[in-house]
DNA sequence: GGAACTGTTATGAA
DNA sequence: GTTCATAACAGTTC
């Protein structure tokens, strides 16, 4: 499901929906969900606490515990929280229940069962496997251009594989990058070290602007995203390459072509977009 | 029926 | 050290 404006989506939501809730209990239906922590040690380690508030790392959410403590989440594919009375039946894809004070209950549901939750103290949060290397985040503050030539100058990979290696820039996937790179009028095979200042200039202005913009827009629902109030995002409507292969480039006319890069289907103009040497 | 697809990343091998 | 394919899993599409 998620990309970094996906998951902001989630932690604006769960913030208003959760945030001062006291956990009652909880309840694990797939063990491996919670990295192989045992459900009992997971609820006696949660039960009593309250959600005092949820941050956000790339594509990771932490809710933050009080006593110190801090759940780091990832929603790989398909994971998805979404609140219900208390009391409501899980269904098949509903993999843990947190029953909340105020008769609330929070359910997180991963059809494909990749996404795994890690019950850390906080100071070790981001140390957590994935966090401990993650790249800056895509705004203007943090993701500075001299930080992106110095970067790319390094790797001989793909720019594609490149950006979706989250260790150089946090919150980028696969639909993200591919609108970005169309944007900046860059082929995806080209080498990340190939790119001129200019182009990366560009590159960096995209990506700052898609990714604020996909925010403001509750992010991009195209399978089966959907925000903590179970609404799909609005950003698929504004996007320019992905899903649109077949049809004409916005900026040239020429039909979108789709091909494999790095296993992962990549959406682009073989016209406006062209390998560098 | 079944092969190939899907907003991801940890892992182990080359 | 870097880069790459594969696996984890289930549902949908062709």
């Amino acid at each position: 499901m998620p990309e970094g404006p996906e998951v902001e989506t989630v932690r604006r939501g769960l913030t208003r929906l959760v945030v001062g809730r006291k956990v009652l209990g909880t309840e694990v239906r797939w063990e491996k969900t919670i990295s192989g922590m045992a459900p009992e040690e997971f609820d006696a380690e949660l039960v009593g606490r309250t959600i005092e508030k949820v941050d956000r790392r790339g594509k990771y959410l932490l809710f933050r515990f009080s006593g110190g403590l801090t759940m780091v989440s990832h929603l790989r594919m398909e994971g998805a929280y979404y609140t219900v009375p208390a009391g409501t039946e899980p269904g098949k894809h509903d993999l843990v229940t947190f029953h909340l004070d105020e008769g609330i209950d929070l359910f997180y549901r991963d059809t494909r069962k990749f996404g795994r939750m890690n019950l850390v103290p906080d100071a070790d949060a981001l140390q957590v496997a994935g966090l401990a290397k993650i790249g800056p985040e895509p705004t203007e503050k943090d993701l500075s251009l001299a930080y992106m030539v110095s970067e790319f100058a390094k790797s001989r990979m793909h720019v594609k594989p490149f950006l979706l290696d989250q260790s150089h820039i946090a919150g980028l996937g696969n639909i993200y990058v591919d609108e970005t790179l169309w944007q900046s009028q860059i082929h995806p095979l080209t080498a990340a070290n190939k790119l001129s200042e200019d182009e990366l200039a560009r590159l960096r202005e995209n990506i700052i602007h898609e990714i604020t913009r996909a925010t403001e827009h509750h992010g991009t629902t195209v399978h089966s995203f959907t925000t903590a109030f179970g609404e799909a995002g609005e950003f698929q409507n504004e996007l320019q390459v992905y899903g649109r292969v077949g049809e004409p480039c916005l900026r040239c006319g020429h039909p979108l072509e789709k091909m494999k890069v790095a296993q992962r289907g990549t959406t682009y103009c073989p016209v406006c977009q062209v390998v560098k040497d």
